[in-house]
RNA sequence: GGGCGAUUAACUCAAUUGGUAGAGUGCCACCCUUACAAGGUGGAAGUUACAGGUUCAAGUCCUGUAUCGCCCA
């Protein structure tokens, strides 16, 4: 073994070994109890991000774990079509070429897009073998493939049947660029700096003016009110009265509606029932005709007046402003803030756009879904996400499921000339199903679905429904969902539903909500910020330049390249180091605690690489002493092995329990703590003494390897699932010591877990001895080449014991002689429990020295003493707490007297010398 | 405007049903001791954002304030 760990010669290497093997296969078909996760599935267009990284590692991380829990457990991969997204990148490639769809037509556009998936699809399932995703890529499913497909045509053919999905006549946020619907969940609304108008309306005499203000004053051509408040004052006797809309020859009524706020602009509001979401209301509640004026691309159309047809929102918007200003209608103009609902995707101001669209009513499946989580048959994990479920679902809207995109899943229905629709999973069918005549002419619906439609199948489609697998049956509902709290409503929520509403059960029985990550500063990573960091570049490592390219190529605004430049120049002055994949994963584990974002910062992944480094090194010093001595065949039964596989057994509890928990922090934390701080930094210290010792026989020292051996196979094992790499080298670096009969560690079982707890006494005894000697030399700064002499008493009653460890106590401690003395000379006193140490100060340092030690150390102790004596004199405390605290409490305070004493008393004899 | 969450050591984060605040990194001192300097030994560092309250006891529960973040309207 290298002194050093590297990292980079063993990961790539067991990852194909892994895979060789099909150690990641799952099989329906065995006893084992099923534990099953459905990766969310990345976009196939997308590289791996810090967010993927993090995810992918907690769900491998409780995979792993239940394989050796002896689970039969399946990891599902695959990918998502992600229309929009996919669409957008294709559209660039094409861009480039001199090409768009439009030019070349939806079937060849379909075929480019399968091209580029399978040209670019599979890098995201590269890097995540890169991350050390046990995943079944037997299994790899994507939500364009044909089965998937077939079942979403079902699953929308049964819906329809049950008048669950219908075609609506409604407004819809429309994405002028991309021209197709949006989700209310697909737009961003932010606080935007804009202007209110008030603008004045004439009636037809002149006479008569009503000022209107508004935010959108050119969407006025779609005006068909003017609403008021009924118990307004100032309006209230014009309601019935007609108003004429500027520059057309149109009236409009007034009308009265308790919608309106009479305190907001000037309390006229005009109703434009194509153009605002809650004009469409009023509109629909006053029986109000509706005036659309804009084309699909976000261009004024023939309704308006000629001058303004054919241009854009914003043109016509400042041209109209100019002409209101001329004719003296516009009367006052104020600044303004209001939210501006924007595409999450390309960032336009969505449109209210009156279109026809398919939507999913949700109310009733809602219904069902909300009790499944009130039962706490899906259970979120924090529980306090349910709250963000329940806002959710009980104020659920119908779905608008179509969207006027080329790539996705294809709506199942066909009109004939008359605009009647035929619902039906092909064109044959619809044709049988609903009697019609070969002669009668269909054409198919040009939309698809919205990719979430999809994937909210994702956890049984990909266990092969509608048909009836063994995999369904085993693996479904699945055990648990790790997923971001971004997407509760996209996706959490709607697979519930619509697993209820198929297969009457859950899709998952936890649902884990982990946090966002951010950068080391808490701000999100994003491409425009240049904050991004991909985890392949902390696995591998990345010089600053390549880093520096990484981050300003392709930016969106090419002026913040020199911004990115420094910054990245300054936080990474000699670029990322490389950490490896383990010390990644490691590091993901140790800030996985609630939900809470997380700071990602580089200085734990080097802490967290120190620890693989660590273990790689303990591991080293055994197995080169297996390779000098022979192992025994039995373990060591003394009591510094006994304590050993005792405090394993405390950790490896604590540690199963967090794992259940998904408390990956606190699980990563007991690991670390034994393994550094109780397995390397004295068990292995008592057996390095220990084999070097010629006290002991061949044999003993056998068995100490073989104790040694068989608990560092127990700390792999456990370790396995958060650094899977290193674990499985050094497993098979020490499979001939070990001698298990298996390919893998990942094949191996869990340590057995007893459930006793035993307390070894002269091993705690001899620990504290040592700490307090070292405690002793660093105060009083003595080198470590200087050598103590310890005096006993043999009439202590640790004498036993320290006698028996007095090796320890000088290889650990820097003790040279050990002199058995009754009466001992001037000396610095440790105590260890009720015993005390002596360390002739002659020849070390002067007793003045020794005394200021214990005076200060004194203090310390009074300032406890005075707490603990506070608290056992409050009769309430007495009375009140619980019997066993008090009684922690008074063994604390006999303790600190007793220590109280026994340093006041050293001090008097010191000053006597 | 409504809701959720956060504020703990210089930095990044922990702290079980309330029981007297801990890690990693950094810092200081000493050490290249034959597994590991990516290491060892020891140490300093906190009025737990602020103000009240409940309690024998509050980082933890309640009320309010401030700052920040997110979601919904």
């Amino acid at each position: 073994m290298k002194k050093i760990f590297e990292p980079k010669k063993i990961e790539k290497k067991w990852y194909a070994f892994w895979e060789k093997n099909n150690l990641f296969r799952s099989n329906a078909s065995s006893n084992k109890k099923p534990y099953s996760i459905m990766i969310p599935p990345p976009n196939v267009t997308g590289n791996l991000h810090m967010g993927h990284g993090f995810q992918n590692t907690l769900m491998d991380t409780l995979a792993r774990y239940k394989r050796l829990k002896g689970f039969e457990v399946l990891w599902q991969p695959g990918t998502d079509h992600a229309g929009i997204a996919t669409q957008l990148v294709v559209e660039r490639n094409l861009e480039h070429k001199g090409l768009s769809r439009e030019k070349i037509g939806r079937n060849k556009f379909e075929k480019e897009i399968w091209k580029w998936k399978s040209s670019s699809g599979n890098i995201i399932s590269s890097q995540l073998k890169r991350m050390g995703a046990s995943l079944d890529w037997s299994r790899e499913k994507f939500t364009m493939d044909n089965d998937f497909s077939d079942a979403v045509t079902e699953i929308f053919c049964s819906l329809y049947e049950e008048d669950l999905i219908y075609r609506g006549y409604r407004l819809v946020n429309w994405d002028v660029s991309l021209q197709t619907a949006i989700s209310d969940l697909e737009l961003l609304s932010k606080e935007e700096n804009s202007k209110i108008w008030h603008i004045a309306y004439k009636n037809s005499d002149k006479n008569k003016s009503i000022v209107v203000a508004t935010t959108r004053p050119e969407t006025m051509f779609g005006d068909v009110a003017i609403a008021v408040n009924p118990n307004d004052k100032k309006y209230k006797n014009l309601i019935g009265e007609e108003f004429e809309v500027p520059f057309c020859e149109r009236s409009i009524k007034v009308i009265g509606d308790n919608y309106v706020d009479e305190s907001f602009g000037t309390g006229c509001l005009k109703i434009t029932p194509a153009h605002d979401f809650n004009d469409f209301e009023i509109g629909k509640k006053h029986n109000l005709p509706i005036i659309n004026i804009l084309n699909k691309n976000g261009l004024l159309n023939e309704n308006v007046p000629k001058k303004y047809q054919n241009l854009s929102v914003v043109d016509a918007r400042k041209i109209l402003l100019e002409d209101l200003q001329k004719s003296g209608a516009l009367i006052k103009e104020l600044e303004h803030k209001h939210n501006v609902p924007r595409s999450e995707r390309t960032g336009e101001i969505l449109e209210p756009m009156l279109t026809k669209q398919w939507y999913l009513k949700s109310r009733e499946l809602a219904e069902d879904a909300i009790k499944l989580v009130k039962t706490r048959k899906v259970k979120f994990v924090p529980a306090n996400w349910e709250k963000t479920y329940f806002s959710w679902m009980n104020d659920i809207r119908d779905w608008c499921i179509s969207r006027q995109l080329w790539w996705g899943h294809r709506i199942p229905a066909w009109y004939d000339e008359s605009d009647n629709v035929y619902v039906g999973a092909t064109e044959e069918i619809v044709r049988k199903k609903y009697k019609l005549k070969n002669t009668l002419k269909l054409a198919r619906d040009e939309d698809v679905l919205d990719t979430w439609f999809s994937s909210q199948l994702w956890t049984f489609v990909t266990l092969g429904w509608p048909k009836k697998t063994k995999f369904l049956k085993k693996f479904h509902p699945t055990s648990v969902l790790v997923t971001g709290f971004d997407i509760i409503f996209f996706w959490v929520a709607r697979m519930i539903m619509i697993s209820h509403k198929f297969l009457k059960e859950v899709p998952f029985k936890e649902v884990y909500i982990h946090g966002l990550v951010r950068d080391g500063e808490g701000e999100k990573m994003s491409k425009s910020k240049g904050n991004i960091i991909d985890p392949i570049d902390i696995i591998d490592g990345i010089d600053l330049k390549t880093l520096i390219d990484k981050r300003t190529s392709n930016l969106i605004n090419p002026k913040q390249k020199q911004k990115i430049t420094n910054k990245t120049a300054l936080e990474y002055p000699d670029g990322i180091s490389p950490y490896g994949a383990d010390a990644v994963r490691f590091t993901f584990c140790s800030l996985a605690s609630g939900s809470r974002d997380i700071n990602f910062d580089l200085k734990r992944v080097e802490g967290y690489r120190n620890f693989c480094n660590k273990l790689w090194n303990a591991s080293r010093f055994i197995l080169l002493q297996c390779n000098e001595k022979k192992i025994g065949k039995g373990a060591s039964r003394s009591s510094e092995d006994l304590w050993l596989l005792n405090e394993l057994n405390k950790t490896l509890k604590e540690y199963c329990l967090h794992l259940e928990n998904y408390r990956f922090d606190l699980a990563t934390k007991v690991i670390y703590e034994f393994v550094w701080d109780i397995y390397c930094d004295w068990y292995i210290e008592f057996c390095k003494i220990r084999l070097q010792s010629e006290n002991l026989t061949v044999k003993d020292k056998g068995s100490i390897l073989n104790s040694l051996v068989t608990s560092l196979e127990s700390i792999l094992i456990a370790l396995h699932p958060i650094i899977p790499f290193i674990t499985e080298e050094i497993w098979q670096q020490s499979k001939k010591y070990h001698k298990f009969n298996k390919k893998s560690i990942s094949q191996r079982n869990f340590p057995k877990i007893i459930n006793s707890e035993k307390s070894f006494k002269e091993i705690e005894l001899i620990k504290s001895a040592i700490v307090g000697i070292r405690n002793f030399r660093a105060e009083m700064k003595l080198s470590p080449k200087v050598k103590i002499d310890l005096c006993l008493d043999s009439k202590n009653k640790t004498f036993k014991t320290l006698n028996q460890y007095k090796l320890y106590l000088e290889r650990l401690g820097g003790v040279n002689n050990i002199i058995y003395e009754s009466s001992p000379p001037p000396s610095s006193i440790i105590l260890v429990t009720d015993d005390k140490l002596f360390i002739p100060l002659k020849g070390l340092i002067n007793s003045n020295e020794e005394i200021k030690r214990n005076l200060e150390k004194s203090k310390k102790m009074d300032v406890q003493f005075e707490s603990l004596q506070k608290q056992l004199k409050n009769k309430k405390f007495l009375s009140n707490a619980p019997k066993s605290l008090i009684k922690e409490r008074r063994m604390q305070m006999k303790e600190i007297k007793t220590k109280i004493s026994e340093t006041k008393k050293h001090i008097k004899v010191l000053k006597k010398v």
